[in-house]
DNA sequence: AATCCCGTTTTGGGATACCAGTATTGTCCC
DNA sequence: GGGACAATACTGGTATCCCAAAACGGGATT
């Protein structure tokens, strides 16, 4: 693979992880001694990640996309008409096979899994289930969603039941795929993306001291 | 402005505007003396572009992204829940004065109007309603969605008659928003987007012998 | 005439060199 | 000690250079 690519990759699991904090600048050169490579493959996995919204200019820095977490009620406005409908879609056209390699995936993240774990398949659910839809657009769409509220997630404090409450909800939308039932796996699917956005919200409202002490600016958390 | 970003503007309204063909392969040499600049910005520029999905790789070459006109009808479906939810939104929110702005740029194009001006017009009356929902998100998926399907609007053949239709629908639209009936104006909405597609469709085939003449691969058109 | 093969050319990927602008720092004067 | 200012260090933007690999071409062979 290229040398941009494995940059771009790194680099995006560095941000995405929160290595490396949101607002952070990075020069050109810290990264060229920080992935041994020259500032051209650099340049391109930056100019990549630009393009994911995942790195910023800022002036003529280049910065960590900061976290605005003003935005997750619109990312839940956005997220409710394109799941619904990819919900509805999977109904219509998700084969039987397809639908137990979702379930196989729900399953494999048992209660022992560490927190990375249950973070990746928390996000990839419904890349999965939109993947299900058949409409590449609306699969693009809901994981670059999945991928701007990624970072938020990991400032959440789970607390045990809520993440059971999460993972019922899961269940819950797939059961009614694969019954075929598209009216209730829309509405599931609508109701546990507002649920999911005020747990987010009630958790980091609560939290929001912490988040300063971890140097998170919290802006636009009303 | 950056040279990298003048290039990247010129390239992007050459692929746009079918000056480079769909498929055409780009050398970062010819654009180097096309643009009269170093390869350097141009790359960059190209690694943009492969973002907006304008421009794709092709093995180790840079290639203008091919139409693909079997993806028009995924991308009906991908519009449909959203420029819905879009107006749904838009006549919760928008001010007067944003729908006079919107209604303003409808008005400006008359009928003595060059093409390129129906056109743009055309694509961007989608893009300003989803602006009047106040989402960030929705704005940016319909500017997608509408950039992918520029292109192949350009290969419509535009008879008069389906032209006012669109324009009547568009305006219709409108007006609904403008008398704050969210059901009535998502329900226009939908059905303009179906049947613009079916026009475009129509079109298209009808003319499959004159874009074959054109060089144009007539591939997923079914 | 078709095909294979090898040298040449051209390509994109990466590294480096250079520049102009900007921020920083250190210093000198008040 | 504090503020103005100049030298300096460092940044991203661009141009250029080098390389390996892929594409191409042309001639020899069948």
């Amino acid at each position: 693979m290229s040398q941009m690519l494995q940059i771009h990759d790194q680099l995006r699991e560095m941000i995405l992880s929160l290595d490396l904090g949101p607002g952070e600048r990075l020069t050109e050169r810290w990264l060229e001694s920080r992935f041994e490579g020259s500032r051209t493959p650099i340049r391109a996995a930056l100019v990549r990640l630009e393009g994911e919204e995942l790195v910023r200019r800022d002036g003529r820095n280049w910065i960590v996309a900061p976290i605005d977490l003003g935005e997750l009620e619109a990312l839940a406005e956005f997220r409710i008409p394109l799941e619904t409908t990819a919900v509805r879609l999977a109904c219509a056209r998700a084969s039987a096979a397809d639908i137990a390699g979702v379930e196989e995936m729900l399953d494999a993240c048992q209660s022992g899994a560490p927190r990375e774990e249950w973070h990746r398949v928390g996000t990839d659910f419904h890349v999965e289930i939109a993947r299900l839809s058949g409409n590449p657009f609306i699969v693009k769409a809901i994981a670059g969603a999945m991928t701007r509220l990624s970072r938020a997630r990991w400032l959440e404090v789970w607390t045990e039941p809520s993440r059971e409450q999460a993972w019922r909800e899961h269940r819950r939308i797939l059961g009614f795929i694969k019954a075929n039932d598209p009216d209730s796996a829309a509405r599931e699917a609508a109701d546990h993306i507002t649920d999911t956005r005020d747990r987010l919200l009630r958790s980091l409202n609560e939290d929001r001291r912490g988040l300063r002490a971890r140097g998170f600016a919290v802006i636009g958390l009303r």
